[in-house]
DNA sequence: CCTCGAATGCAACCAGGTTGCGTCTGGTGG
DNA sequence: CCACCAGACGCAACCTGGTTGCATTCGAGG
């Protein structure tokens, strides 16, 4: 079980924010993502969980996600690789993202960028602009040469 | 069988151009991609072909589908639905997509964007950009109310 | 402490996509 | 015009991320 720490504390008073139970499934998944610097995958919470020595039950975990995103905590994105992965949804008007094409990671780029809508057709309503880069990663480019 | 209509010449120059074998399935596929109106998944195609009478297998979808992307004649986009999407590439630099919440359908946006590249961290190599609009396609905003 | 709706865990299920392998065929050299 | 063969095709089995149904447990207000 993992003591009170900072991350702890943040995911728990963000929960109580939302006046919604605090169950520790929820506290640990969002501590997790909270953590980590790029958005994780199911698989990698779960990994990240079982290493820990107390794994998620998988339809927990992604009833947990749902869940988170339907608050409005977190984020999903999903990759060209057809998975979805998660991150803390950090209170920013627009921002970019950057998916590896080699090892399939997503990271969230920092610094709003000027959007010029592009032209909509008649009847269309939009509400989200999602601006993402594609590439490799540094890990990837350092280890192929 | 469809008869030589424009499409279907369209479809065989493209492949003919490329010096690669011109068969039934490749020419039906690029000539199905060619006419739709949005991009079309898996799915719709394999509809659209049974439809008209042969059905393509579906392993030999997939594989045609591979093969038209890495021949650069179509490109793919993931949606939110996790379903793949094919539409023919136009020449054009950066083009972004509109993804419809209810339905999921993707359509391509015309018009180019003058866009400032957001900041990349030390390492990465960008390589493309993706823009893609979320929103409510004409149809589903003209059919809940 | 009790109660109840919400959260959890298990098992079975589903869909999009992939792999292995034997058969067929477009296109080329003879 | 024909024979040949790499590459395309078709079938079946398989894989994985994700979902559903249902019985059990738990958080938090009374």
């Amino acid at each position: 079980m993992l003591p009170p720490t900072p991350s702890h504390d943040q995911a728990t008073r963000l929960l109580q924010q939302r006046g919604a139970s605090i169950t520790p499934a929820r506290v640990r998944v969002l501590q997790l993502l909270l953590a980590a610097d790029a958005a994780m995958s199911h698989q990698s919470l779960q990994q990240a969980a079982s290493a820990s020595g107390q794994p998620f039950d998988k339809v927990t975990l992604y009833r947990v996600l749902d869940w988170l995103v339907a608050q409005g905590l977190v984020h999903s994105v999903t990759g060209h690789d057809r998975v979805r992965r998660f991150s803390p949804m950090h209170a920013h008007a627009t921002h970019a993202h950057f998916e590896c094409n080699d090892c399939g990671r997503l990271f969230c780029l920092r610094g709003t960028l000027p959007f010029a809508r592009p032209e909509i057709p008649k009847g269309f309503q939009p509400d989200r602009l999602d601006i993402t880069v594609h590439g490799r990663c540094a890990d990837c480019a350092a280890s192929s040469h």
